[in-house]
DNA sequence: TACGTTGGCCAACAGGTGTTGACCAACAAT
DNA sequence: ATTGTTGGTCAACACCTGTTGGCCAACGTA
């Protein structure tokens, strides 16, 4: 392992804690600098620019696995206790929502980490109308970004004073329902 | 109606557009004194600080009426049909969620706006046990908040195609069954 | 011992930011 | 006719931003 290889993890370390905390623009490569102990100049030689810092601090795999041996009415279940894992604790996620509201481009980017690579496949899967899978995935995607918006985000106090369990208990319902269950039709 | 109204409403007009377009940082004095054909002093001159005015752009008072005369049972679709129809096409929501998820200052607000104003009345009113107002009425808030997020400031295709009776369709189930149905128990 | 590479610091640049204060035209009232 | 107020512009200040390029110490290798 070369020397830089600490300073480049510790740069990134730094940039998740700092953008998930102040968002994008408040986040300044001087403050991420300093909390790495390094030159600021060394961020940019690292990373290019502060986008190009950005996006390697928020880069990440999180496709659920075991997609195909997946019960249909353990979607939900299976997918709120999947999303539970991945955000508690997770900086870059935090970062990684933070800004995607404050830019255009970071929107596309949430789009294609929450929505596409994860709750899409699984309502591919499980609901019964292909044609519906998209808008029951998004209405699932809300659901869910709702609640880390509330829980890890703006941290309301009693949404971060439920247990792991008790959220579960209330969103895979939602969420079941959401993907599997027949549309409502209201004032259609 | 004095000659410095009409100013003053076109500052606060250009302010809601261009905070919620570019969020809080973003968002240059300068750019909304451009839109409103202004110097960028005038806008200090009447609202102080950029702080200022965006306490200014964002103050409203969206308390739902007949809170009184309200069935136990229709609570979750009055809920979500309030909720689109302040955020349908209100620049100025979109801002304010915009900045509260930006900055810690912001989510107060939008926690005091959101849910001390809106949901926490309403779940007091009908929620069985008033002793889960607070958690149920934030597990509704975090359902709605997630659908305003997807579908007016991330626009998420999926969630802007549908519907307005479809959202009310889909979510109000969900928002009556955090108020009123019984604990989920889980795994407790 | 010489030397190129690696990892790092320092100082500065160019541009944009919120904010301030001086100045000014029009108009109403004395 | 003079005065005071209102609504507004202009130019600047002080600061902070991302970004750049030059300099430097250590070190492995020939």
């Amino acid at each position: 392992m070369r020397r830089s290889d600490a300073t480049r993890t510790a740069i990134l370390a730094a940039a998740r804690e700092r953008f998930a905390a102040d968002g994008y623009d408040r986040a300044t490569i001087r403050a991420i600098a300093k909390d790495a102990r390094i030159d600021p100049s060394m961020v940019m030689r690292y990373f290019g620019s502060k986008e190009g810092l950005f996006a390697a601090a928020t880069s990440f795999d999180l496709r659920l696995p075991e997609l195909g041996s997946l019960a249909p009415e353990e979607a939900g279940r299976v997918l709120v206790e999947h999303f539970l894992d991945l955000w508690e604790g997770n900086d870059a996620l935090v970062a990684l929502l933070r800004v995607g509201v404050a830019g255009a481009a970071g929107a596309e980017r949430i789009r294609h980490t929450m929505f596409e690579q994860q709750v899409l496949p699984v309502a591919r899967e499980v609901c019964p109308d292909p044609e519906q899978a998209a808008a029951r995935a998004a209405l699932a995607a809300a659901q869910m970004l709702g609640m880390a918006l509330a829980r890890y985000v703006l941290r309301f106090p009693p949404t971060v004073a439920l247990a792991r369990e008790e959220v579960v208990a209330w969103l895979a319902p939602t969420v079941q329902r959401y993907l599997t269950a027949p549309h409502p039709g209201g004032a259609l």
